[in-house]
DNA sequence: TAAGATTGAATCGTCAATCTTA
DNA sequence: TAAGATTGACGATTCAATCTTA
């Protein structure tokens, strides 16, 4: 193609492999979560943040913040994962604006059955596909490549500073 | 949250960050190419597959699988990139069923317009972001990563042996 | 009957407009 | 007027059904 030459050929063989990663990794999460749970991975991953947060409850822009989608995107989610029981909404004492996402009872148990396939199969794409050595490698890498992306940190709100070894508690 | 002990907490660091480049890159990559280009990643993709294809043709099954789609959604590209006046279909004369996407003049420009501010956009969040010797790793990781995610490695149809340094000519 | 490809119906995400409260 | 959140309209993707040719 035209513009080879702006990329060594390592560099370029390097994007092509990462680039399929990108676009095939999130699809088996996916598709586990689906099969498995009747859960996209975006679900899993509100649930999971609620399930985390202090008193299981967030308001819609820390929610949207934390996994990183827009509030329009977010308020549609809450809504059907609302339907199905899973979370409540609920208006806030102290601001009229804002709206607590709730984890119900029924979400919790949802989210604690759902795990342990979820992050099988995270071991199973990902972790035991590496080395201990390369797990920390991309752990790096992200890092680096998430000051590009998301300068703010907003997403990674729950993790502790990134250059320092983390010794939290937190599933995904 | 519930399942914490299932990974280690620099595992579990490792993928939080992981997965947030997984959300955040792609969606990168589509706003610089819709904002200057008017294309999706996927349509983009699409075109730089064809314009790397011997004669600029591929038939709809060979791209899907290259571009690591589904039948019905590259079909549906398709059309859109044919309405634009950049993709031709072409039944192929051998077999009646088949269709060849071609690549036109018009593609050709296309892609050949778009492909430096992208290839920029690469090197700006991805490339120039790490050392070289991270982008190393980063190819061995994505390379482990596809044989689980993609064994038959469809995907990677126009790419080297994996193990092998590539010399290739080829765009993203 | 199977392979290649397209399409209708339903679902999901995005953008802009809107509504409500501060 | 701004902040928090929802919604209508529209575009994109998926699944299953369909059509055509081998």
């Amino acid at each position: 193609m035209a513009q080879t030459r702006w990329l060594t050929a390592d560099q370029q063989d390097a994007w092509v492999r990462f680039a399929a990663v990108l676009e095939l990794l999130p699809a088996a999460l996916n598709s586990q979560l689906e099969r498995d749970e009747q859960l996209s991975h975006f679900e899993y991953f509100v649930l999971a943040m609620l399930s985390e947060a202090h008193d299981r409850r967030l308001r819609m822009t820390a929610l949207a913040s934390r996994t990183n989608s827009t509030i329009a995107r977010l308020s549609r989610v809450v809504s059907r994962l609302e339907a199905q029981g899973f979370v409540a909404r609920v208006p806030s004492d102290d601001d009229g604006r804002v709206i607590n996402a709730v984890l119900t009872d029924l979400g919790w148990q949802k989210i604690v059955h759902a795990a342990p396939g979820h992050v099988e199969n995270v071991r199973h794409n990902v972790v035991d596909a590496l080395t201990a050595q390369q797990v920390e490698q991309l752990r790096t890498i992200s890092t680096l490549l998430l000051e590009r992306l998301d300068p703010k940190g907003a997403m990674l709100a729950s993790v502790r500073p990134s250059t320092t070894r983390s010794n939290g508690k937190r599933g995904d």
